[in-house]
DNA sequence: AGAGATTTGTACGTATGTATG
DNA sequence: TCATACATACGTACAAATCTC
């Protein structure tokens, strides 16, 4: 169902229908996505072209790769709440560093507290919110 | 200056001497990045090498392509700073629909605001940084 | 234990299109 | 008009880890 002349690249137009899929609850958060073979034969399209579409809803936090066992649709993780009642909110994606350091998952962006004074806290976006507070709270991160 | 048997991908030692430049200061924002075919005979790679390590900038956000004048460094946006008192925030890549709809570029996650009662605002995470307020503040977003 | 199939990762090459300068 | 530079898309080959028989 990928139109060569629609004017969208094909690798668009395949991540535009995985998403669809993924989002539209018929690919379930934990289930494997098909291979890039099977994609391959579904489609028509070369396996580059497949990589490049898997790569983008990677990019969207959306899947995740386990090689060579398959890709699959995220989960969502458990979050916990941290409290914050002073200070700016912003959010970016991770240096490799902070990937490392906090675990963070492709796809998924830091959120950074600055405190003032130089004093900053980043947290992984997929399991970490902050709840504003009126009052005043303590704090735990780096 | 890559090299084959370290162990890592050649494109992430691209995407790694590539990033420590930036962020080293040697590519200044706005700067343009040294041209694919420069890249290719810099380090040998072959082009597709070459894109790969320059798409994992893209979507790290230090990137930003304007075909076919070239790759950019990524400039910091003015930030505009929207005052929270209350509410949960946290962090995501936009959908596409979202990223057409506030203007994120790729590499840009959004902040969400859940002022609870399924009112949300949703903001481009590059422009806009939350002050976590004591106070009561008005507000302004979709 | 071992052989083979499966699946993702890396990396190469080639060709063509399109917009800019 | 011509060269440059990024985008798309095809193909190939081999490696490494996992799974199955």
């Amino acid at each position: 169902v990928i139109d060569p002349d629609s004017g969208w690249p094909a690798w668009r137009q395949l991540a535009d229908q995985l998403r669809g899929r993924i989002l539209g609850g018929e690919l379930q958060p934990g289930q494997a996505l098909p291979s890039e073979e099977r994609l391959r034969q579904e489609t028509g399209l070369s396996r580059n072209t497949i990589r490049r579409a898997i790569l983008t809803l990677r990019a969207e936090g959306l899947l995740l790769v386990d090689p060579p066992r398959g890709t699959f649709v995220r989960q969502p993780e458990e979050v916990t709440t941290v409290d914050v009642s002073a200070g700016t909110v912003s959010a970016r994606m991770p240096t490799p560093d902070e990937r490392r350091e906090f675990s963070v998952p492709e796809g998924t962006p830091v959120l950074v507290v600055d405190h003032g004074g130089g004093q900053t806290s980043t947290y992984p976006a997929d399991r970490v919110a902050l709840r504003v507070t009126p009052g005043d709270p303590p704090e735990n991160a780096s």
